[in-house]
DNA sequence: TGCAGATAGTTTGTATGCGAACTAAATGCG
DNA sequence: CGCATTTAGTTCGCATACAAACTATCTGCA
C-alpha cells in the first residue's frame, strides 16, 4: 500500500515543507490584513518600489511575481481602487498599462515594512549562519531538481 | 529604504522558500489534473485511505489537513459528486456527516499514487542522506520559530 | 505594404483560501 | 430538567489561483 511510502524521509520532509509554507503564508496574511493588504498586493507594491521605481507594464509585474496575466488584472485594479498604484497609458504601446506606485502606496509601504522586516529577521534568527546557508542550498537544490523533473516529464 | 533588507540572506532564503513552494504546488497540480484531481482533493483521499480507513467527520478531515470547515463543504461535495467519497449519516451525531472512501476513490488512488511517489522520490533524490536530514531539521526549526513568533505577537 | 502571428490585457468558469454570520444539534452546568 | 454554550456544517463576500477564449494592438516577414 502507500503506507510505507508515507514513512519515507523524503516524503515526510516534503509534507513538512508544504505545511511550513502554508503556515508562513497565513502569518504573513494575518500581519498584512491590518493594513488591508494581501501578500500578492504587498508583493506588487514591493516590486514597484524597489525593482521598478519608474513603473512597469502588467506583464512585467507578472514575470517578476510569477502571476498569470489573468490574475494580474483584478490585482492591479484592486490596488488602483485603493489608491496605492496608478495605471496610466504606456508611452509607446497602446495595449499596455504603465503601472506606478502612488505617494499613498509609498507611504503605506513605509508603515508596513519595518515590522515586516523585524518579523522575518526574528523568524529566521533561529538558524546559525552555516545552517541558513545549508537551508538555502537545500532549497536551491530542490528547485533545480524540480526544474529537471518538469523538463524531463513535461509536467 | 527596504533595499538593503532585501539583500539579507534570511530574507532571500525566505523568498526562495516561497518560490519553491509555489513551483512545487504547480507541478503537483499539473500532475493531478490528469486525473481530474486537485491537491486538496487528493489530500482528502489520502487521509481517508491511510489515516481514517473507517471514515471521518468533516471536522476531523479539517484538523488533519489544516482546512477550514467553510472550505471543506465544497471540497467534499465535489468529491462526492465525482463518486470518490460517500457522505452518510454519523451514527450518533445528527449534525455531522460520516465521510468514507468509495471503491472508485480507492481505485483512483491506486492509479495516481505510483507515479506520484516516483516523482517525489526523484525530486528529493538530489539530497544526500545528511543533506535531507539537515533540510528537514531546518524546516522544523523554522516551524517552531514561527510558532513562537505567533504566540509572542498574537498574529 | 499588408497580412499572419505574437503580445497585452480582459473575461469567464472553476477551485481554493480566508473571515463572519448563520442554523441545527449536542453538551454541560446550575 | 432546562437553558446557555459549544460544536458541525453551511452560506456569503472577497481575494487568489488556474485554463481557455476573446479583443485590440503590435511586429515581422514576404
Amino acid at each position: 500500500m502507500g503506507s510505507e511510502f508515507r514513512q519515507q524521509p523524503s516524503y515526510q520532509t516534503l509534507v513538512a515543507f508544504f505545511r511550513l509554507a502554508g503556515a508562513m503564508g497565513k502569518v504573513a496574511d494575518a500581519y498584512l490584513r491590518q493594513f488591508d493588504l494581501t501578500q500578492s498586493q504587498f508583493n506588487v507594491l514591493i516590486v514597484l518600489a524597489y525593482e521598478r521605481p519608474s513603473g512597469a507594464k502588467q506583464t512585467e509585474l507578472c514575470e517578476e511575481l510569477l502571476v498569470k496575466a489573468a490574475n494580474m488584472t483584478a490585482l492591479v485594479r484592486k490596488l488602483e481602487g485603493n489608491g496605492l498604484i496608478r495605471r496610466g497609458p504606456h508611452e509607446s504601446d497602446e495595449r499596455a498599462w504603465w503601472v506606478t506606485l502612488t505617494p499613498a502606496g509609498r507611504r503605506l509601504l513605509k508603515r508596513v515594512e519595518p515590522e515586516y522586516h523585524r518579523i522575518v529577521e526574528e523568524l529566521m534568527a533561529v538558524h546559525s549562519g552555516p545552517e541558513l546557508r545549508r537551508f538555502a542550498a537545500a532549497i536551491d537544490r530542490t528547485h533545480r531538481s524540480l526544474q529537471r523533473l518538469v523538463q524531463g516529464v513535461g509536467l
